[in-house]
DNA sequence: TAGATTGTTAATCGATTAACAATC
DNA sequence: TAGATTGTTAATCGATTAACAATC
């Protein structure tokens, strides 16, 4: 165990391994190799042992990981066993989409407020919450200690956003407009853009279309 | 200029520098250097320099990078420059919100059909597409030559919905199910994961709230 | 005990950054 | 010409993978 710095590669695999652990906990599996948690997450298992070993020996030799065990342990890690509020800000079509996981995101996180600069969509309903007019947006993250936000808004809002949240005392930004984002370095800011997956899918196309049968033999399912 | 193998940090960064160079395009300005486009994009100049020189002397010394030039050597690269289509596959909450990018995705890629496995959902309209029920599946993809599909089912359904995509002959597949999906390795997959984007956030929340307000002053705007 | 599997070190691989000659 | 900026090589940095002693 050293906790020096941790690589975001690292983080980002964390909540990967977290959603198979649950899944191997509702099918009441007891224990895990890093073995076979590599080929289910196609991960090679001596990256994944290294990823807990950052954080602890939560590992049995010759026996593997507890599932319930480093549930908890990866809960801890993330911060996810306590609950994290969540404001969303842009009611349109995908904020109201991602309001809708909030079933997802049940470990403890929680969108518990939606914003909107536009006074069609304030006080309209979207999964039980009302949508707020940007006005309350610094009282009500102050109010409910909000700590992160998400920004659904247009890209030529979304920074004027970004700032508006930073100054209420934010601390990490989930965006999905298509920008880069500018703020303080102390605030995290992961940009979810699929307009760039997409495209970066394109390039992967493959025009030439000769040799493609060939390659179909190894089939990885 | 060189064509081994192009890594997939470069291939992703590409649409990142078209989406800023169209918008420069549109401010009309005629040429930008890689410093420039390093400083508006969080990244190395040198890098940006290295990603473009992968795929030939698109700059000129002294001057930088004809904007016009450059946006239509990356639409080539990514094969933006002909029309791509793309099968939307689930029509909740999630499809609805990306089938209205279509206006974003302008650069040339394209939501054709929307399929759903659920009855209540085949034939509503859903951004001037009619969804259409799962058997027209490959038919459709065939008689269109659609060649990317997008994931917006249930992570339960997600495995039969790439397989079946597959079998239709897609080529690569953007994900939004919180699953690793199984493929052929001709077939390209992304997934874009936003719990995971927002659970690795979590791990950023400073629980410590000390010296917070000394990292303040460097602000990045 | 024998087999399995961890935690960790060392080796490898790959990606980023610095530096600079070439040249507009 | 002098200043700016590319394309590219070399240096650095960091992440992944292999290997294996420790041990359940």
């Amino acid at each position: 165990m050293k906790s020096d710095k941790i690589s975001e590669a690292v983080v980002r695999r964390l909540p990967v391994y977290l959603r198979y652990l649950n899944e191997l906990h509702h099918r009441e599996v007891p224990t895990v190799s890093s073995q076979e948690l590599g080929q289910k997450l196609d991960l090679n298992p001596a990256q994944i042992r290294k990823d807990l070993a950052y954080f602890g020996d939560f590992g049995r030799k010759g026996i593997g990981y507890d599932v319930s065990y480093l549930i908890e342990k990866i809960r801890q890690i993330l911060k996810l066993d306590q609950q994290i509020n969540v404001v969303l800000v842009g009611a349109g079509n995908l904020g109201h989409a991602l309001s809708n996981y909030n079933a997802f995101l049940k470990d403890n996180m929680k969108i518990v407020a939606v914003f909107d600069a536009h006074t069609s969509k304030v006080g309209s309903r979207i999964n039980n919450l009302t949508v707020q007019p940007m006005e309350e947006l610094t009282s009500t993250i102050q109010d409910h200690g909000i700590r992160i936000g998400i920004i659904t808004v247009p890209d030529v809002e979304a920074q004027n956003v970004a700032d508006r949240l930073v100054a209420s005392g934010i601390e990490a930004i989930l965006n999905f407009a298509p920008i880069i984002l500018k703020a303080p370095p102390q605030i995290r800011i992961h940009t979810a853009d699929f307009t760039t997956d997409l495209q970066s899918l394109a390039y992967y196309l493959d025009n030439g279309k000769e040799e493609v049968k060939d390659a179909a033999t190894e089939m990885g399912h």
